[in-house]
DNA sequence: ACAAAAGTGTTGGTCGTACACCCATGT
DNA sequence: ACATGGGTGTACGACCAACACTTTTGT
């Protein structure tokens, strides 16, 4: 017999997304308003149920995909939850996913069909079940892994000043940081590459555009250069 | 309607424990040898299905309850392993925890009642299906935390010398410490009582013993005293 | 007396933090 | 000419790492 596990319980297995992303100003969340039961018309993040056919990765790209039209970003598993009655409907286990992604590279109608919407962390609603939970938990995961590793510009468009970086570190840290000192401090890991190109909508001088290194980071990753902020 | 999500798929859930001992010279993990099928006689870890009326923490600390007779224990959830054929039985997803035990206390009987055994880290043997790489991830994230919080005493009798403890974090952080520099760190966060009394076990002159103070560390922690090593 | 582990402070270097002024440009 | 944000370097203090000798006691 290879099968011997044929009595024990099933159950169902839901993913969840904490979906990040950053406007130049605040760090985000896109939630969506649920239009089926229960909890209906309440907001919520983004989920789905694991399929037979896929892995939890693969469904919480799935469900990514569903809502915002785009695949290919930084997601990372966050935790399982599995309060008995965390779901009125069903026994209901949920693994909570995080992604990070580029805000302006939504797609406005899929957003709309889920009456979907981004907030800025500090006036985001309540949530339903425990939703909430996996927030304040994703955003202390976002800020540990921010300060090891620099994955914040998955929430930049390709091309951004020091201006925008500074800030979105800001928002993830929430707290402010000294100008000169955080400059230095990327410029240490000498991980961006600066740009003739300005960006003239900030201000009259107008300020450099950067990008991110992919290659050079690898390396320097790869010979264990600690990226700390 | 209550209920919809009835067409959904359901799957099997199971909580695999990575048991960590220290026995005053390696860090080591419990194993069992498997007495059923699928790879019936290869070393595994130990593991159970989530029942219908508990959560996950509650199952991981009943699996590990059968195993070493203890409860109550530090133990704390690392990830959800769901690749499609992890186990050739059936489509199972795993929850893995790792649990600090002190390794006098387990139960002699249900260890050989299991067949199970401690191994060192670097002597373990293969694993089946994916447990080695969730022993990995274990022995990284048992690093990150006991660099961030003194998690480390749990697996310590509750009398212990400095120099089992430092033997202890060498053995976590695989690499040697400095005697001096350890000491002056353990001694600057102030969570221990030194003992009268000493363990003569080990050397002529003795040692001190020493006990963690829980009061004094739960006042240090909530004020954000920080706890590196 | 000697072997074996325990115990104990100081110093130099590095890294992090605090801090203020000039520049370029559009209006 | 002035208002607005962009860009730049230094000095001090805290923390970390390296390091060697004396003490105790059983044999």
């Amino acid at each position: 017999m290879i099968d011997s596990y044929s009595s024990e319980d099933k159950v169902l297995l839901a993913v969840d997304c904490i979906i990040f992303g950053f406007d130049e100003e605040d760090l985000k969340i896109l939630l969506i308003k649920r239009d089926f039961e229960p909890e209906k018309g309440k907001w919520s993040l983004m989920g789905g149920f694991l399929k037979k056919n896929e892995n939890l990765d693969e469904a919480a790209n799935r469900i990514l995909e569903n809502l915002t039209g785009i695949n290919n970003v930084y997601m990372e598993q966050l935790h399982s939850y599995s309060k008995i009655d965390r779901d009125p409907a069903q026994r209901t286990i949920s693994v909570a996913y995080f992604a990070l992604i580029n805000i302006q590279e939504h797609n406005e109608e899929l957003i709309e069909q889920y009456s979907a919407q981004w907030f800025s962390i500090a006036e985001a609603p309540e949530l339903i079940f425990d939703h909430n939970s996996m927030v304040k938990h994703a955003i202390s995961r976002l800020r540990y892994r921010t300060s090891k590793e620099p994955i914040g510009f998955e929430l930049l468009p390709p091309k951004f000043t020091m201006r925008q970086l500074q800030k979105l570190y800001e928002s993830i840290l929430d707290e402010k940081l000294d100008k000169r000192n955080f400059i230095n401090k990327i410029n240490s890991m000498d991980i961006l590459i600066k740009l003739e190109e300005k960006d003239m909508s900030s201000s009259r001088k107008g300020s450099f555009l950067h990008q991110f290194d992919h290659e050079k980071y690898e390396k320097k990753k790869a010979k264990g250069f600690d990226f700390k902020v």
